[in-house]
RNA sequence: GGGCGAAUAGCUCAGCCGGUCAGAGCGCCUGCCUUACACGCAGGAUGUCGGGGGUUCGAAUCCCUCUUCGCCCACCA
C-alpha cells in the first residue's frame, strides 16, 4: 500500500462501495478473525479468551435490521476485546430452524399443487436439505458487508452432524436422568403447521371474542338448568362434566346430579371442583378434558372420560371416545363454522341465554399465527424444575447478570415458574427424536447409535416419528458448537465458558435461559456470565419493524448508500442500553446521517492531517522530548487520556473482576452510546476543532517543533481511529494503513487497544484551556457585533492578576490571532474607545474597539439588559450563601463552588458595569 | 389480573448513587464556499425535565399519587 503524500490522492469522500469488501477480505487473509484454542490461558496459552456465540439466525432467514443492530454490537465487542489482548473468538453459524424452515418448503410444495405427505417423507427432507444447500446461510454472507469479524472457519449450522450428534447425547443423558419423559395431555397443537408447540411457541394475543352463557337443563328436571359461559361453544360436544366450585352454596345440592348437553343430546354430571371460580360468569363451567389443559387436570381428578370432537386438522369430528356426541349435521365442519352452526342451534333451541362482547388472550402459532387448538396427545416433555435451580442460583451468586437489569427480574419470574418442555415436533424437518419402540415386546429404546433390532427381544424396531423442537438444539448452541460433548475437544477446553451473549429479549425464554440451564445440567457452568440485551428497532411511528407491515429497513440498502460504518455508527451512538431504536425507513439519508456525516468528518480529518504530516517517517511519541512538547501538544495528549478512559469506562470491565459479579461490577459498562461519544467528541470536539487547526502553522513553519507536532498528530490520530474501530471497522482501517510508517501487513484490526494515558499532560493542558478560552470570546465577540470574517479586528488583551495566564496568552497571541483571524496583541493598554470586553477565567480581559463596527446605541440597549439579568442572578446567589443552612449542611465543594461562581459572576457584572460606561458614556 | 419500563428542546434520546446537567445528535435561526470537510465552520434560540403532593437547605434526579403510552407474564372458562 502507498503512503500518499498529499490530499490529492484521497478522495474527499470515503469510499465505502470501492474499500469495504477489499479490506474485509485482507482482514480475513490475515486470519485476524480465526481465533486459535492453543492461545487461550485456558490451554496453557498466554491470552485471556473472550467468546461470543452468535444467535445463529434461521438458515433461510435474509438480513433485517434487528440482525444488522445485533451483529454490530457484537462485533463492537469482540473487535474491542481482540485489540485489548484477548484471544478473541465470534462464533458464527445458523439454526435449521424447524417449523419455519419447513413452511418455506411447504409453500413451494404448495405452488405445484402439492403437500408435503404428497412427496413423502423421505423426499421432502431431502428437497429440503437441498433447498438449505442451495439458499441457505446467505444471511451469514451478508454479515460480511456490515464487517463482522466472525471466525469463520468455526460456522456452525444446528443439523450439522457435529451437532446433531450433541442433540442426541443430550436428550439421552436428560432421558437418563429422568428428566426426558413422554406424556399424554393436552398441548398447544397447530391446526395448520401440524405440530405441537411449547408453551413459548403459542404466544398469547389480544383477541375480541365472545362469551356465550349456554343454559345445560337438569337431566331430571328439564324446567331447570344450569348455564355455563364459554368462549369455544364447539368444544361442548366434547364436554363430560359441569363443575361447580365446592363452596358454592347457589349450586351444592345440584352436585352429583345429571344435566343435559345440548346439541350432543347426552347427559354429563354436575360435579365439584375447586378449580372453578365462584366469581366467574355465573361460577358454572364446562368440563371438556380433550380440548383445554385445564379442564383435562379436573378430568384427570374425577377420571372422566376424555372424548376427542376435533382433529388434528381442526375439524369437528368424532375422533376418539366420541361416538354419538358430534351430530351429523356439524360432522366435517372446520372448528370456526361448527361455531357457528352450534350457536345457531343453542339459539332456535333457546338454550343461549346470552352472548356478551368478551375481550381476552388467545394463543397463536408463533410462526404461522393460527389459532393454537389444545389438543390431547402423547408428546415428548422435558422436566425443567430440576434445571431451573441452577440457572437461578446462577444470577444469584453474580456468575451471571443480565443487561439491563430489569430483566433479571423477568428471568427469575420465569424460572421460579417454570413449566415442563414440550420437545416432540410432528414435523419432518429436524433432529429425529432417538426413540425406538418395540412392538413385539412393547419395549422403549433411547439410544445414542441407531439399534437395529430390539435388545431385549431381538424384534423390529421403529423410531419415533417426532422431530425434536428446533429450540432443544439452539439450546446447546454455546455447547455444541464448541465441540461438546466431547469435553476434551480443544475449543471447549479453550473457549467456555463464552463471555457475553447479545440479544434482543424476545427470546430470553425460548434461548437464552435454557442455554444457561443447558450449561448447568451439561457441564455444570454457565455458558456465559452476562446477557446483553438491546433494543428493538421501530419505525418513526414506534411501530416494531417487520415484514408483514413492509417498515422493514434493509441493512444492505443503508450499506449501499452511506457505507457498513455508519450504519454501524449510527445504531451504537444512537442506542441506550436496552433502549430501543426509532429509525425512519422512508429517509434512510436523514436515519442515518449521524454515522454518514462522522465517517465523512473522521475522512477528511485523516485527509487534512495526512496532507500536512506527509510521509515521511514520524518520530513515535516516546522518542520527543517532553520539553519540546506545546500547550496544545500537553492538551490534546490530555484530552486523549481522557477519552481512552472514558472509553474503557463505558465499555466496562469484559469479564467479572473477582471472577463473580458484585455490586461494584455488576452494573457497569456495556454503554456503548456512551463510549462512541466519549471517542467522537475527542476526535472531532478536540483533535479536529482544535488540535489540528493549532498544528496546521506549525507544520508550515517546519523545523524541529514541526517534526514534534507530527509525531503528536500522528500518535493523537492512530489511537483515535484504535478507539473507533471496533465501531467504525472500514474506514479507520482505511485511514490507518495510510499513516506515515505504517508496516506491511500490519492492520488497525489487529493492533493494540490504547493504553491509559499519564496524568503528565494536565498542567500545561490547563494552560490551553486559557487559550480557548480567549479564542472563544474573540469569536463572540466576531459574532456578537456581526464583524464578517474577512474584515480584520484589533484585539487586546489585558492582563489579569494571574501572572502565569497573562505569560500564556502573550506567548500564544499569535496562535489565538490565527484561529480567530484577528490581531491580537496583549497589553496593559486599554484601548479608551468604546469596545466590546469578554472576561476571561484568570482576570485577563478581552478588548475589542468596536468604533466603526456596531450600531453603538442598540448595543447599549443588548448590554443594559444583560447586566440587569447578570445582577438578578447575582442577588439570587449571594442569598443562597446567605443561607445559614445551606452553608452548613451542603458539602463543602459545592459551597465552596458555589462562593467561586459569585466572585465570577461578581467581577462579570463590574466589567459589565464598566463596558456600558465606556461604550455608552455613564 | 399481576409485574416491569417509559414520559426531558420540533424529532430521537443521554442524564448512574439528590447540588457545574438542563445536555447530545438530527432539525431550526444568523453569518461564512476561511484551499480537510456545506455530510462543513463559527455563533445562536428553544424545555415551569407528563400533572399533583411530599422529603430536603436544595429534586429531572428520592417517596406517594394521578394521567398517557409501551412491554412481559397470566388456566379466569
Amino acid at each position: 500500500m502507498t503512503n500518499p503524500s498529499s490530499t490529492t490522492e484521497l478522495p474527499d469522500r470515503y469510499d465505502p462501495a470501492a474499500t469495504d469488501a477489499d479490506l474485509y477480505a485482507r482482514w480475513q487473509q490475515a486470519g485476524l478473525f480465526t481465533a486459535h484454542a492453543a492461545r487461550s490461558v485456558r490451554a496453557g496459552g498466554d491470552r485471556t479468551p473472550f467468546t461470543i456465540v452468535i444467535p445463529p439466525p434461521n438458515v433461510t432467514a435474509v438480513l433485517h435490521m434487528g440482525h444488522g443492530l445485533d451483529n454490530t454490537l457484537q462485533d463492537v465487542l469482540i473487535r474491542w476485546r481482540r485489540m485489548a489482548g484477548d484471544e478473541a473468538l465470534w462464533v458464527p453459524g445458523t439454526d435449521h430452524a424447524g417449523i419455519a424452515t419447513q413452511n418455506v418448503v411447504e409453500k413451494q410444495l404448495a405452488a405445484e399443487g402439492l403437500t408435503r405427505f404428497d412427496v413423502g417423507r423421505e423426499a421432502f427432507v431431502a428437497r429440503t436439505t437441498a433447498f438449505v444447500a442451495e439458499t441457505g446461510g446467505v444471511i451469514l454472507e451478508q454479515l460480511r458487508a456490515i464487517g463482522a469479524s466472525c471466525d469463520w472457519t468455526r460456522t456452525s449450522y444446528t443439523l450439522s452432524p457435529e451437532l446433531s450428534r450433541a442433540v442426541r447425547e443430550a436428550f439421552v443423558r436428560l432421558y437418563e436422568a429422568g428428566l426426558v419423559y413422554r406424556g399424554h395431555r393436552v398441548i398447544h397443537w397447530c391446526p395448520r403447521c401440524l405440530t405441537s408447540l411449547s408453551d413459548e411457541e403459542a404466544e398469547f394475543h389480544d383477541t375480541a371474542g365472545k362469551l356465550y352463557h349456554v343454559a345445560y337443563p337438569l337431566a331430571d328436571d328439564p324446567t331447570r338448568s344450569l348455564t355455563v359461559a364459554t368462549t369455544r361453544p364447539e368444544t361442548m360436544l366434547g364436554d363430560v362434566a359441569v363443575a361447580v366450585h365446592p363452596d358454592d352454596e347457589r349450586y351444592r345440592e345440584l352436585v352429583g346430579r345429571r344435566v343435559r348437553l345440548p346439541v350432543a343430546g347426552i347427559e354429563i354430571p354436575v360435579i365439584a371442583d375447586a378449580y372453578t371460580d365462584p366469581a366467574f360468569g355465573t361460577g358454572v363451567v364446562k368440563i371438556t378434558p380433550a380440548h383445554d389443559a385445564n379442564d383435562f387436570e379436573v378430568g384427570k381428578r374425577h377420571d372422566l372420560l376424555m372424548p376427542v370432537v376435533i382433529d388434528e386438522t381442526g375439524v369437528v369430528r368424532e375422533v376418539q371416545d366420541a361416538a354419538g356426541r358430534v351430530p351429523a349435521e356439524l360432522q366435517g365442519l372446520d372448528r370456526f363454522a361448527a361455531r357457528e352452526r352450534i350457536v345457531e342451534r343453542l339459539r332456535a333451541e333457546g338454550r343461549l341465554v346470552k352472548v356478551e362482547p368478551h375481550q381476552h388472550a388467545v394463543r397463536h402459532c408463533y410462526r404461522c399465527d393460527t389459532v393454537v387448538e389444545p389438543r390431547l396427545s402423547d408428546q415428548w416433555f422435558v422436566r425443567m424444575e430440576p434445571l431451573a435451580r441452577p440457572a437461578l442460583q446462577a444470577l444469584r451468586e453474580g456468575a451471571l447478570r443480565i443487561r439491563p437489569e430489569r430483566h433479571e427480574a423477568t428471568y427469575v419470574h420465569w424460572l421460579e415458574n417454570i413449566r415442563d418442555w414440550n420437545i416432540s415436533r410432528q414435523l419432518w424437518w429436524g433432529h429425529r427424536i432417538p426413540v425406538w419402540y418395540c412392538d413385539a415386546c412393547d419395549e422403549t429404546i433411547v439410544s445414542r447409535e441407531d439399534p437395529t433390532a430390539c435388545a431385549k427381544c431381538g424384534g423390529a424396531v421403529r423410531q419415533d416419528e417426532d422431530v425434536l423442537d428446533t429450540w432443544f438444539s439452539s439450546w446447546l448452541w454455546p455447547l455444541s458448537t464448541l465441540g461438546w460433548p466431547d469435553t476434551d475437544a480443544a475449543d471447549l477446553q479453550a473457549f467456555y465458558p463464552t463471555d457475553v451473549l447479545v440479544s434482543g429479549p424476545d427470546i430470553l425464554f425460548f434461548w437464552i435461559s435454557r442455554m444457561i440451564m443447558a450449561g448447568y445440567f451439561f457441564v455444570g457452568e454457565s455458558p456465559f456470565h452476562t446477557v446483553f440485551l438491546h433494543g428493538i428497532t421501530r419505525d418513526t411511528q414506534g411501530r416494531k419493524m417487520s415484514k408483514s407491515l413492509g417498515n422493514g429497513i434493509d441493512p444492505l440498502d443503508v450499506v449501499e448508500r452511506v457505507g457498513a460504518d455508519a450504519l454501524r455508527y449510527t445504531v451504537v451512538a444512537g442506542m441506550g442500553l436496552g433502549v430501543d431504536i426509532v429509525l425512519d425507513p422512508d429517509d434512510l439519508e436523514k436515519s442515518f446521517a449521524p454515522g454518514r456525516n462522522f465517517v465523512t468528518k473522521l475522512w477528511n480529518i485523516g485527509r487534512v492531517l495526512l496532507g500536512n504530516v506527509g510521509s515521511a517517517p514520524v518520530r513515535p511519541l516516546a522518542g520527543v522530548d517532553a520539553r519540546a512538547l506545546t500547550r496544545a501538544d500537553h492538551w490534546i495528549l490530555a484530552r486523549l487520556a481522557v477519552a481512552v478512559g472514558e472509553c474503557d469506562a463505558a465499555l466496562g470491565p469484559a469479564r467479572p473482576l473477582t471472577g463473580r459479579w458484585t455490586e461494584a461490577d455488576h452494573h457497569v459498562g456495556l454503554r456503548l452510546n456512551d463510549y462512541a461519544e466519549a471517542a467522537r467528541r475527542f476526535v472531532w470536539n478536540e483533535l479536529a476543532d482544535w488540535y489540528v487547526e493549532s498544528a496546521k502553522g506549525r507544520l508550515a513553519d517546519g523545523g524541529e517543533d514541526a517534526e514534534v507536532a507530527r509525531a503528536v498528530l500522528v500518535h493523537a490520530f492512530d489511537q483515535a481511529l484504535r478507539l473507533l474501530h471496533p465501531i467504525i471497522p472500514f474506514v479507520t482501517e482505511a485511514l490507518w494503513q495510510r499513516l506515515p510508517g505504517r508496516a506491511r501487513g500490519a492492520y488497525l484490526a489487529g493492533a493494540a487497544w490504547p493504553a491509559h494515558g499519564t496524568t503528565a499532560h494536565e498542567a500545561a493542558a490547563g494552560e490551553f484551556e486559557l487559550v480557548r478560552a480567549a479564542v472563544s470570546a474573540l469569536r463572540q465577540v466576531r459574532s456578537d457585533y456581526n464583524i464578517p470574517p474577512s474584515r480584520q479586528v484589533d484585539a487586546v488583551i489585558v492582563p489579569g492578576d494571574d501572572a502565569d495566564g497573562t505569560g500564556v496568552l502573550r506567548e500564544e497571541a499569535p496562535l489565538i490571532g490565527r484561529l480567530t483571524r484577528c490581531e491580537v496583541r496583549v497589553s496593559d493598554d486599554a484601548p479608551h474607545e468604546a469596545a466590546a470586553h469578554v472576561l476571561l477565567p484568570g482576570g485577563a480581559t478581552v478588548v475589542v474597539p468596536l468604533a466603526g463596527l456596531v450600531d453603538l446605541e442598540r448595543e447599549c440597549a443588548r448590554l443594559r439588559g444583560e447586566l440587569t439579568e447578570l445582577e438578578k442572578q447575582l442577588g439570587a446567589l449571594q442569598q443562597r450563601l446567605a443561607n445559614e443552612r445551606f452553608v452548613s449542611k451542603a458539602p463543602a465543594h459545592v459551597v465552596e463552588g458555589e462562593r467561586q461562581k459569585a466572585v465570577e459572576w461578581s467581577a462579570r457584572r463590574d466589567q459589565l458595569r464598566d463596558k456600558v460606561g465606556a461604550l455608552c458614556g455613564g
